[in-house]
DNA sequence: TTGAAAGCGCTAACAA
DNA sequence: TTGTTAGCGCTTTCAA
């Protein structure tokens, strides 16, 4: 089969007649071609299968290829934050590549250093666990969107963002109203810049809430380390504890799911002894056999606002873009209201 | 911060006063460089912060990246693969880039094309909807191993498989065992080539253990549109039909659950009135209030062997590899016995 | 409107 | 052991 040969701009140069510069021209879109070259080596391109050399492309122009640096695939957010980037980067002819950094700092900035490499054109990370310093570090070198990571005052990459705070809000402010006093929240713990995450914001949100009907009292914060060091028996500890929540909210959908089936081991009776609420809304949480409470970010639409501000960005922006979205809260079996005493 | 000055090679030969062949054989580890000589490269390299520009590279030699191509992240097998492609990628100093086919043939095709241009050293192509005809013409051009894609008698690429016609049978074996006769299978439908997907060698497994017990009659095999262009519905039609069995395997997790959810809505008691079985031993289907049993095809072991293949195909090896994984059967509550009569 | 030619950063013959 | 140099396939001045 045509063994080693591939096309190159040269043989459909030679093909079409024409110059090589041409060629490139055509292949640009490129002002001051005619429509009769145009079709000649378009003509060409069809008749030889030729597809550009990415690689050399990448030497003088530009790749069309955008990278999205995620921390970890498994979490059920993912895949729809990069359905949406994928959407709007095919829109705009861009590709996408996907790297996974495992939630390791070091591992992400050589993810980083790899993509720009390969002279992506573009940046989308989500969740970041590199500094705001470092990204902007990066951000001097090509153009960077940062997804699920709070930024608002970073003035060489753009954020965007569900309104974690409000959402965690109003979360538990439909907790309260149940007739919820004891309220606990299930977070992470972190080392560095946790103002930066958006379990830090879910948190204020917790906090302006519980404030806000005056339950400072009742404020409790459990935080969980890190996914993949943490054991499973989190749960179970959480809930020996003496004073028992009658409602937990927790900044993830898997932590909640977790803490449900700890519940439901030791006996509890849930919703009736224990309310929860998750955060992402994710297709797991809502199986009939879970029905957990869910904070819904509509990751689609992240994903399509990021990639708008990256496309912005590499067509030139320079200043930065911070976008807040709405967040809904979705209502199932794992909340009940309480009689107030 | 050093503007858009990034150094080159060129950069470091001059700082290290030596010539750029010199740099590119010790970035290369190549032969015949004296130990003073790669140490002055080395530290310049340190001191510039230097990294090679993957796009020249790839121009005249490797990018040392190798893509893999899936179908769908939202399947919970996925991400096993992908660690342990990775892990094995890691160890050989290559990195990875994930693509997304969405289960679409003429998308992926484009995926290939598009990584093909990117230079890449290889790729797995992870339960392909391509042809194996595509697939050989691509193998011409690149390395290539498929996993999750039954092609035995391949030659121009390897695959790499659980043993999907063996676990299915003694999947479906151990449901006669527990005393079901009426057993169904639930599994895909294809137009196209059915032979190389995974569900049909379940399917053979299935029929294999229930004619093996002479279970013959009892044969009955459901099959399901692609599941983005599916309804939910589908479970609820197929409880529906007259004449119910007892038991079902499922080709896979998400499915299974699926069925078990309706189960449960239309007031069946499970697993009393209906065993079920599934594929791929997903984390959703191990949740305590799930308890799905389930075929464990360990997606870490098959990233390796489908990489390991990978690399020896890089390295020269032109003769084809069919490797297949053992599996193992994970029981839960989903399963219980009948009495037989 | 078209084409010739320089050069992007690297690798790999080949020469010294 | 080291350096010189010719490309890889493309983009992009600059001339024609």
């Amino acid at each position: 089969m045509g063994k080693n040969t591939r096309a190159t701009i040269k043989t459909v140069a030679a093909d079409a007649g024409v110059s090589v510069s041409a060629v490139s021209k055509v292949l640009r879109n490129a002002y001051g071609v005619s429509e009769s070259l145009r079709e000649k080596v378009e003509a060409s391109i069809e008749k030889l299968g030729y597809r550009p050399n990415t690689a050399a492309r990448a030497m003088r122009g530009k790749t069309y290829t955008i990278g999205i640096l995620v921390p970890d695939l498994r979490n059920p957010f993912v895949p729809d934050l990069i359905d949406g980037i994928r959407e709007a980067s095919d829109a705009a002819g861009y590709r996408v590549m996907i790297g996974v950094g495992r939630a390791d700092r070091g591992n992400e900035r050589d993810l980083v250093n790899s993509m720009m490499d390969q002279q992506m054109d573009g940046l989308v990370l989500v969740g970041s666990h590199l500094s705001p310093e470092e990204i902007a570090k990066f951000a001097h070198q090509l153009p960077i969107v940062c997804l699920a990571f709070h930024a608002e005052g970073a003035t060489d990459f753009d954020t965007v963002n569900a309104d974690d705070a409000t959402a965690a809000q109003h979360a538990v402010e439909h907790l309260i109203a149940e007739g919820h006093r004891r309220i606990s929240m299930v977070t992470l713990d972190t080392i560095k810049s946790p103002e930066n995450h958006v379990f830090y914001h879910r948190e204020q949100g917790y906090r302006a809430a519980m404030r806000g009907a005056g339950l400072d009292e009742f404020i409790d914060v459990h935080r969980l380390s890190d996914p993949i060091r943490r054991t499973n028996d989190w749960a179970h500890d959480f809930l020996k504890r003496p004073q028992q929540p009658t409602a937990v909210f927790c900044w993830s959908d898997l932590d909640a799911i977790q803490l449900m089936t700890a519940a439901e081991q030791i006996g509890l009776s849930l919703p009736a002894e224990l309310s929860i609420i998750g955060f992402d809304n994710s297709s797991i949480g809502g199986l009939l056999q879970i029905g957990l409470s869910s904070v819904d970010q509509n990751g689609f639409e992240l994903g399509l606002g990021a990639t708008e501000a990256l496309l912005g960005r590499i067509s030139g922006r320079s200043s930065a873009l911070h976008t807040l979205f709405k967040t809904k809260l979705v209502l199932r079996k794992s909340v009940a209201g309480v009689s107030q005493d």
